[in-house]
DNA sequence: CCTGACTGATCTAATATTGCAACCGGTTTT
DNA sequence: AAAACCGGTTGCAATATTAGATCAGTCAGG
């Protein structure tokens, strides 16, 4: 029984399940555009994955327990994939990952004031989005706080900005 | 003058940039392990990288601003490479990362107690790391505290595991 | 039943990346 | 002078990635 792994370090173990191009690009989407389906995983992609990636990624994914694949009962074809509690603790990663990228390359505005606002909310407001997405994923019962979900939150500020450029670009 | 990213999303950029298997493996040795030259990085690698992907990714590395490149003095074939500040603001994303590894992924030992050092010790210790990381890497001035550097102890702490299990291992 | 759209998936063919081992000319050490 | 070390480079086979075409099963509307 020896291991596959090439070494024990977090860093290297974490980079053999997702050290490539795509996998936390799908996560992405799956955790912060709730997509569920093959079809909006592959057309509503910002960056415009080919299928058969998609394909063997979502296949990797539901084999290394980051998402698990199930029937949707209103398509006999359709499979919804869901994040599993392992993928959402990534949050804190992905927080991390957004914070960087957003100093240091050329992020869009719009595309930026997510990870702005995750950024800003710190370690308080990761822990209530983990909680959202249990909710979205693993059936988890809701809380019955008054306030919007922080995925409502982050979507709502990005909407805004997304109408503010459009009012700006209208003048031009 | 097209952007040559496929989109302006800080996860993607950063997937872009860092999204393959020995980047950011490469930059934990440099970090972690201080390894200054391209055989230190070569032979001393844990995870036995490849002579032409590590000399490819140093190159890459290099052009995407995260390392820089100068003649040793000492030697004249021989170079040194150093992070840059953009990479030593990678410190939390590797905290991150190594956190959810040592959670999620069959971590060892020895090699996840400086995950878990750097884990408790929060983004106060991140924050001494990185300034000990810009005297290393950017000839900043070290300031003059009477405790050693975080290096230091993430090093003690790996030696003392390193050591404890050496001794076990005599037993049996 | 027929049509047309949608589902997840597969195939092709061109290109890029990866891993491995051998090799290179120059430099330093012994 | 010989050996070891230096930062790579080369050739080669295997694998990964890509865009695009295609597939059969399923569904809703007529």
């Amino acid at each position: 029984m020896k291991s596959e792994f090439r070494s024990g370090c977090p860093i290297n173990l974490t980079m053999e399940i997702l050290g490539d191009r795509w996998s936390l690009v799908i996560i992405r989407d799956m955790m912060f555009g709730n997509r569920r389906h093959f079809r909006e995983l592959l057309n509503q992609s910002e960056e415009g994955i080919a299928s058969n990636i998609l394909a063997a990624r979502l296949k990797r994914l539901v084999e290394t327990g980051l998402i698990t694949r199930r029937d949707d009962p209103s398509h006999k074809q359709k499979a919804i994939y869901s994040l599993t509690e392992t993928a959402i603790e990534l949050v804190p990663v992905l927080a991390q990952i957004g914070a960087w990228g957003r100093r240091h390359l050329p992020v869009t505005e719009e595309l930026g004031v997510r990870a702005q606002l995750l950024a800003e909310g710190g370690p308080e407001l990761w822990e209530a989005f983990m909680d959202d997405l249990r909710v979205l994923h693993l059936d988890a019962k809701p809380e019955k706080t008054g306030k919007p979900t922080v995925l409502d939150r982050l979507n709502a500020a990005y909407e805004e900005v997304v109408d503010e450029n459009r009012a700006k670009g209208k003048t031009q």
